[in-house]
DNA sequence: GCTCTAAATGAAAATTATTATCATTTATAT
DNA sequence: ATATAAATGATAATAATTTTCATTTAGAGC
């Protein structure tokens, strides 16, 4: 039940953005690949078949995909800075920290807790970030 | 109950970390500030009492630091790396997006689902991430 | 206290990730 | 087809982090 290309091509539409090649290649990239990317891999895959794409121009889409929550951004530990991928919809991730491999999960385990904090110190929350970091069974193995 | 200077330096000798100046005066800094820093504003502060510090030895002690879990890293959206600060033990954090401020809170709100997790996917846990992006009551005003 | 050595430091350069500028091109409304 | 605001990409700028390596030093053992 991932997001397909179409409706995140008519929602760019929609909220006023122009449909350029470039970034129906950032799309295509994104949508066909069951991994999140970084957003250097992520200009790799689009060069295949777009060699002339500017690496700027792949930061600028992903900015805008997240924004519209189009995908979704992945942090995990150590040297940081998100990661992406097509998005369901609101989900948390599970993160092997040897292979870096990833699993989605979701389920609203927050709203509680969100509301009690709510109450308690006055904030407005827009959103969380909710991630397990751990150890695959294959990397569990392999020690 | 944040954990104090003597703690801190007590567990860097037991693992066996040498105690020099420049990290004592890493953890005086941290430990005298209320609020999560970034490594570049610790530096300033440590500068201060000690101006021939190297940035990089600011960053190796944090992240000794950080791997013993004597202070804790913070996310946060948008442009990301971790800050950090004197930390009590396990917590969360809420953030405002505007100004910045945090609000550590703590509870055990993911035993259940962490142990659901474990079962599904053969995953060995470690640690896990939470933060909520907010805007504080200053910050809403402020609009 | 003095000596020795592995560990730690800091200057500098190298990497890496991200953002800003700006001249040129282009998607789309009309 | 035209006009125009938006988008692109080359390039430079900023920023965060890591690597290298020669020099210094904390602390163990005498
Ligand atoms: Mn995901
Ligand atoms: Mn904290
Ligand atoms: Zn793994
Ligand atoms: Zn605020």
């Amino acid at each position: 039940m991932r997001l397909s290309e179409k409706k995140i091509t008519a929602s760019l539409k929609r909220h006023g953005y122009k449909l350029t090649p470039q970034r129906r290649a950032v799309i295509g990239a994104i949508a066909s690949s069951p991994d999140h990317l970084t957003t250097t891999a992520l200009y790799q895959k689009v060069r295949q078949d777009h060699p002339a794409i500017g690496l700027v121009t792949v930061y600028r889409t992903l900015d805008i995909l997240a924004r519209l929550e189009l995908i979704c951004e992945l942090h995990a530990g150590g040297s940081c800075r998100s990661y992406t991928i097509a998005a369901p919809g609101h989900h948390h991730h599970l993160i092997c920290a040897d292979c870096g491999e990833v699993i989605d999960f979701s389920g609203h385990y927050l709203t509680e807790l969100e509301a009690r904090l709510c109450r308690e110190t006055g904030f407005e929350i827009e959103g969380h970030l909710l991630e397990f970091i751990g150890r695959c069974q294959d990397c569990q193995r392999a020690t």
